[in-house]
DNA sequence: GTCATATTCAAGAGAGTTCTTGACTTCCGA
DNA sequence: TCGGAAGTCAAGAACTCTCTTGAATATGAC
């Protein structure tokens, strides 16, 4: 190869490596991961997230502007709050196997999910399956975050039975339905407590290990209220 | 929420997303991923891939030992030899995803390849076009990249015609057929320059915008020689 | 054994990241 | 208009990452 084209092909290499590298760089970093989380359930502002993820204020904002410059967020301001939401469908998708290869890597973290979650139910943990159940009509699927992230996006079908609401026994629910409850996603409790629940009352309830996140990385479309 | 259970939740998150957080602190650096998308192609050895990737043996070195002490990559000894390879198909499919979410956040990209690859033909860029193509017995499928690489993996069915083989007129290939010309991914030129060669005899050819790693991060299965 | 070769290791200068602190800007309601 | 609240900015100490250099290790050929 000629020595200008090796130079040119070298730079090129060069420029696209580096700007693809951002993206890493963006996500390597403990806080940013649990901030992008939380902000895949619904958009928050930057005291809620500060709040939730155990930073301050002033280190969250700086985080979630890491993020929004690298286009992997995006921002709206209303008055004096600033409201981050996710920013493509893309992202969930990377998330996802981003986790996927950490957990495949790094036995670490699939033993430290043992230890905190115990020996959980894996439930219904993939896509097609999912989509199985929201067509059987004898099926119910229920959503047990708290209803501002049901409002802002759920899987299409679900009904809204917040985990709190389930526990003070606000809900009535039909006997001979099969109940299938989901949450944020897989490090969040919210559905393995609503299973215990309604098994404890003597009901037909499966965990489904997917959140809207990854429902949406997997390919699906989501609702939400208004 | 009582504060015993704050806590511990608080530590499992920390454990969990620090751990996920090794990945792309992995994928962070320019080098790396050019090093991991040389991998990708066939097992190499450190001086190889030193020269390919611009950066001195020692170097080189210590990056494999990062992606490869997070397990993105494995190694094997022989003699005073060591061959880096891919560790896991998961990887692909994150570097795919990577890429995605990189080209749709940063602009730059995209217009760093234009400039590279000029108006290119965008070919058949699909898992599920490239399938028909293999189904179909008018259609041949040739492999331009280093009989190398063909040998360490390749998708099935295809034929290795290098591409400095086919310049040197080593091939003498039927009028009657389609020809779809792959090679190492998205960032290689071989292709393109194989298809321009064959068109200029010619022929009918097609570019195929998906590498080996780019089929398996799809799903779909490699051959090898031997 | 000796030598050349492939790779890794170790130390250190320089650059980048992280988190804290306190100040600053902006918006809203009283 | 003022005060409070939400968020951002700026500077700096502590830490981590990167790349170079030269030495160390290990293997195979002679």
């Amino acid at each position: 190869m000629p020595d200008a084209a090796a130079k040119r092909k070298r730079r090129f290499k060069e420029n696209v490596y580096g700007a693809v590298a951002r993206v890493p760089a963006a996500l390597a970093n403990r806080h940013r991961l649990e901030l992008l989380d939380l902000i895949s359930q619904r958009p928050r502002t930057v005291q809620d997230l500060a709040a939730e993820a155990g930073v301050t204020v002033a280190n969250a904002s700086q985080h979630l502007g890491v993020l929004a410059r690298c286009g992997l967020v995006s921002v709206e301001r209303r008055g004096t709050y600033a409201f981050y939401r996710a920013a493509d469908p893309a992202v969930y998708r990377l998330l996802v196997e981003l986790r996927a290869v950490a957990e495949s890597v790094d036995h670490e973290i699939v033993a430290a999910e043992r230890a905190y979650f115990g020996e959980r139910d894996p439930g219904i943990a993939t896509y097609d399956a999912a989509q199985d159940i929201i067509a059987d009509r004898r099926a119910a699927l229920l959503d047990a975050r708290p209803r501002e992230e049901y409002e802002a996006a759920h899987i299409p079908g679900a009904v809204s039975v917040p985990l709190e609401a389930l526990r003070s026994k606000k809900f009535a629910l039909p006997r001979a339905k099969r109940y299938v409850v989901y949450c944020r996603g897989p490090y969040c409790v919210f559905a393995d407590e609503a299973v215990a629940l309604l098994r404890r009352r003597g009901l037909d309830a499966t965990r489904l290990a997917l959140g809207p996140a990854e429902w949406v990385a997997a390919g699906g479309e989501v609702d939400r209220v208004g």
